[in-house]
DNA sequence: CAATTTGTTAAATATTTTCTTCACAGTCTC
DNA sequence: GAGACTGTGAAGAAAATATTTAACAAATTG
């Protein structure tokens, strides 16, 4: 009885060192732009493993919707997936553990997309400028403020085109090789 | 009189230009978990060139307080600065245009602070569960649990280490050797 | 095929965040 | 130093977001 009482204390203990880690992740993912419950669920099945929408209501005391509008946004940032536990019924989520992954599926998604998004912006905008620009009866003023514009819009195409190239060079491993991941020595 | 109406269309065709680039830079903005209004602000001030609190609230219609504070955020992500207009009593404030160097000042920024809390965490974490790993009373499958997240986060710290070595490659420059600028043919 | 069970949508509610108005402290000008 | 002006803090209003409850559709089991 009291060695069962012990026991307890040690599961607490457990319990708490995966809730430290549960919540430095959580606040990681809020600077990214992730809501603190969802970082939370996201840290949850990184310490529990595989979970399905019920284990994750009870552990976070949440409903289940959330819990499945979680799981989708999880989704959406490519750090979550679906598996299957042989023979049940229930669909299982996991979440990547591997960090690296999660860098390289987060960042890429995000940064394709912010360089997509503002390259086709800067190009609509440019010709529009260039009419102005080209135009005989606009006013020398307004001239050159577009000039100047496009003087600055120039600079952010290479600052695009250079995001970009980074982006390929994540998706290819490349910059793995620049960087390197430290082996480590101890571990296999 | 004729002309002077042109000459507002041509105006309004140029702000409209301009609105394209600001609402581009405002939804990205958005991504990085950036207020949709204060990227609009940062969007305003990167065609406007540098601007006043007054100034600002006139251009986005907003109140003055909602612009020190917006300013604010920008400054804590180091992408706007003061500055002052010679011989001019208001304050001014310029956005930063080189978006390598908002690249750059974001990011080494937020991933120095995720690597600190992280690792601090995991620090933290994994002195408890070596407590009872290294515990006479502990059940084994609660050790074996507490050795499995070791293993975990073991992982985790190759990648916070990889992080802070890129961290450090984008302030050295070093990143910038790897993946090259672009040089423009035609400016200057 | 009836009865369960699962995951999702829709509507209602609660909470958080953003924004504005008002007030005030610090600065500059004369 | 009085008066005017600038920037920011606090409190409350408004808006946006997150969460829950309720309802339902699809799928599975016996």
């Amino acid at each position: 009885m009291t060695d069962s009482h012990h026991q307890d204390e040690w599961r607490e203990s457990l319990e708490s060192a995966k809730d430290i880690i549960i919540d430095s992740l959580a606040e990681t993912m809020d600077l990214y732009g992730v809501t603190r419950s969802v970082g939370t669920l996201y840290g949850t099945m990184y310490v529990e493993g595989d979970m399905t929408l019920d284990e994750m209501r009870e552990k976070l005391g949440m409903s289940k919707p959330s819990m499945s509008t979680g799981v989708r946004k999880l989704q959406e940032f490519n750090v979550v997936k679906k598996t299957h536990r042989r023979g049940k019924r229930k669909q299982t989520y996991v979440a990547e553990k591997d960090f690296f992954r999660f860098f390289t599926n987060f960042f890429t998604q995000q940064w394709e997309r912010e360089v997509r998004t503002n390259l086709s912006a800067i190009e609509s905008a440019w010709k529009q400028l260039d009419m102005l620009i080209q135009s005989e009866e606009a006013e020398e003023s307004i001239k050159e403020e577009a000039r100047e514009i496009q003087r600055i819009l120039s600079q952010s195409i290479k600052y695009y085109k250079w995001l970009g190239r980074l982006v390929e060079s994540i998706e290819t491993g490349e910059l793995f090789k620049y960087i390197p991941v430290e082996e480590d020595d101890k571990e296999r």
